[in-house]
DNA sequence: CGTCTCATTGATCCGCCTCAATAGCTGTGG
DNA sequence: CCACAGCTATTGAGGCGGATCAATGAGACG
């Protein structure tokens, strides 16, 4: 199941941090320096494999992530994305092995930034306190609320729920309202992400379309067709989900 | 089904962090500093409602808290629990409103730390940053794990996985390696926290009483009689499943 | 001794999974 | 240009795990 590492050396380009990637919230300074650690990763490659030994935090500069779990029998639960101006901390309580499987769910670009380095950085700029603080309070908020859906809702429930996440992430990262994305993933993806088989997504999906709450294009290509609806499908309010699952921008 | 919150003035009373309360990772000086924001609480109090305006870390020093989010029809799932020498930090992205609802399930002692105090403190006691890191990452991988198992897991899967848990996190509270042990939770709440019915946790753990992996007596008096098994059904390998979601000692 | 809460067990139902077949799309090689 | 393979989406049929409803038991407490 697990694709070939693919990070090889020749990868290595120079993109380089700016902003309208997900990082607005960060200083000059700190863009600098984020520069200095740049790799590009190319679509469906793995970064990290759970288990194994981590010595970096991710800075996501483009492109999305998954953060992935498995089961001895090979079934798989996403538990988080991390999209363009995300960081990721993969270490679990020991602080150097990873407790998640990294994959890249598109091209993308990063800033991998050495623990090393990354717990000294606070010192230099102290905005990173804050900006930090923010945005794992944002994911936990999150996973919570994920959580929730994953034990106590229905199909219909889960997917809307992943829908609105999407739309507000999304947001988020390009500065203004959206409600037509797209999202780089398959049915079985989206499925390993709310905890329901892709045929059942397929059907879910299918049964909102019918209803007039979405309509889909392409290759999970989005559109919100009555967000009113699919709020109350998730069980949101969106602007409160808003402030809880987003940082605020400092 | 919210219990009425009781977080009475007179209830404050002189209790103090002390070792052996799961504030061993503690200077003397920063146990000092936690000294000054002593509160008790009383089973089954409510100190903070899901979308409240929050304004505190707290510090568990003696009890457990419970984390949980409910739908608007009601149900209810348990986000994480709270051992002494956690810390919780509510909030969400906004960094003020709070995402979680917090329940006392015993009598039990807090560190309140107001978000002004909590903000400077980590200058003053360059401990706390690699404290709450180790914490940070711990609450993280046992997030996912639990999330993995809530969308992947059969009921037994997450029963035996949550029993694991509370052994692996009590024993590392308690200091030492321990087979039996007592959890403040009804089968309703265990259910609200892996994401079944009370009926079905019931049926569940009995069938592992019947097949001699645990022993159950009184409320919730948990004895591991085969530690193994317990371990195969929850999918874990008990010494890493350590590594990750408890903090390293420092 | 009645009440309240929680645990236990049985019976029934339904939401979602699994299996299976088909269709659409993309890329590849002849 | 077509043939084919590989992957994803779609739709149907059937089965099962866990929810729900309901009744009983078992302590704890006033």
């Amino acid at each position: 199941m697990f694709i070939e590492f693919q990070f090889a050396e020749d990868t290595i380009v120079a993109a380089r941090v700016f902003p309208g990637m997900g990082v607005e919230n960060l200083s000059t300074k700190l863009q600098t320096e984020f520069n200095q650690h740049i790799r590009q990763i190319a679509n469906n490659s793995t970064l990290l494999i759970e288990g194994d030994e981590c010595r970096a935090v991710y800075f996501v500069v483009g492109g999305w992530l998954s953060l992935s779990k498995a089961l001895a029998e090979g079934q798989n639960q996403i538990i988080d994305f991390a999209l363009p101006g995300d960081f990721v901390d993969p270490a679990g309580g020991d602080g150097m092995t990873s407790s998640v499987t990294i994959d890249a769910l598109t091209d993308g670009t990063l800033a991998v930034l050495p623990y090393r380095r990354w717990t000294t950085m606070p010192g230099e700029w102290p905005e990173l306190h804050s900006l930090t603080h923010l945005m794992e309070a944002a994911k936990n908020a999150r996973r919570a609320e994920r959580m929730l859906r994953l034990g106590k809702g229905t199909a219909e429930m889960r997917v809307a729920y992943a829908l609105v996440e999407f739309c507000i992430r999304i947001a988020s990262v390009c500065g203004s309202e959206i409600a037509e994305f797209h999202i780089p993933l398959t049915q079985q993806q989206l499925g390993d992400f709310v905890g329901l088989s892709s045929v059942h997504v397929c059907r879910t999906m299918r049964r909102m379309v019918r209803n007039g709450v979405i309509e889909m294009s392409d290759h999970m290509d989005i559109r919100v067709l009555d967000s009113r609806s699919l709020a109350r499908l998730a069980g949101v309010d969106i602007e409160s989900l808003k402030r809880g699952i987003v940082p605020l921008r400092l």
